[in-house]
DNA sequence: ACTCCTATTGATAATTGCTCTCAATAACAC
DNA sequence: GTGTTATTGAGAGCAATTATCAATAGGAGT
């Protein structure tokens, strides 16, 4: 694992929460979790895990790139893999399911925002709302 | 006032909490403003208005369309009065400054989606996060 | 393998942002 | 003015997240 050299390089332990951590988010790549899903699933490979730990890996797998937040607006934040492609979110608010789509115009925007504005931009946050096509006949 | 027949036909009342709120908005037009921000402001024109009121006014009036909410990911939800022109919002992660920004490229994206897939967006969230002006030098 | 230092953990308390409840109040149609 | 009922303020309640802290355990050094 290269997760590891990067933890310990960095003054961080390898713990078996924060691999049983690990692997629940990479055996979900797409599927962005929240905190308590994320809990669940980590009980199942170690059933000793607080809730704390689990917010408490989760911030630090951003903090060290491996992790992603991702905001569906929802009332809990979310999380998934980093799996080195940009990509953003649609999500149906009549059932709530998630579907990436990749192509982000979002770097022209940039762009066309540094011609525009003195303002120099780092990232940015992007979602999508709307109908899936299993919600879609139902209005 | 345009807003005190728009309450009334769809049987709200005109209330002094409701006429302070959508003044502190439109004073503030351009500066997305989070619940707490609303109620002091609201408090030096109307000093007995409750929390609760603030929270109902603005979820009311974004229900009327009259505001808008603005996701800039901080930890509270924030409002700004609509003023019918699209636009997003870029924020200093340094200072935490606000600045809008017109150019929404998400239209056009909207129309790359409906190829690429059957999910029908409707609507679309998006925040950029860099550095302003004042704190580029500061890194 | 043993020791020591200190990063990490789990349980739980505290905090934050927001919503609900309910009796008192006040719009406003008549 | 009167009556109906939408609205209000105070405070309880709630859900997500963060802080606290004593106990535990990773792992570097021996
Ligand atoms: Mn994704
Ligand atoms: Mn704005
Ligand atoms: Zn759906
Ligand atoms: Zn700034």
């Amino acid at each position: 694992m290269d997760v590891k050299r990067r933890l310990r390089s960095r003054g961080y332990r390898v713990t078996p929460q924060r691999e049983a951590v690990l692997e629940v988010l990479r055996e979900n790549e797409g599927v962005p979790l929240d905190p308590e899903a994320v809990f669940e699933f980590t009980r199942e490979r170690y059933a000793g895990i607080g809730l704390a730990t689990v917010y408490r890996t989760l911030e630090l797998f951003c903090d060290l790139g491996l992790v992603l937040r991702v905001h569906l607006h929802e009332g809990s934040q979310h999380y998934e893999i980093n799996t080195g492609k940009h990509h953003h979110h649609m999500v149906c608010v009549s059932c709530g399911s998630v579907e990436e789509f990749k192509g982000c115009v979002v770097d022209e925007l940039e762009e066309s925002i540094r011609e525009d504005s003195d303002f120099v931009v780092t990232s940015h946050c992007l979602s999508l709302f709307g109908y899936c096509p299993a919600c879609l006949p139902a209005r």
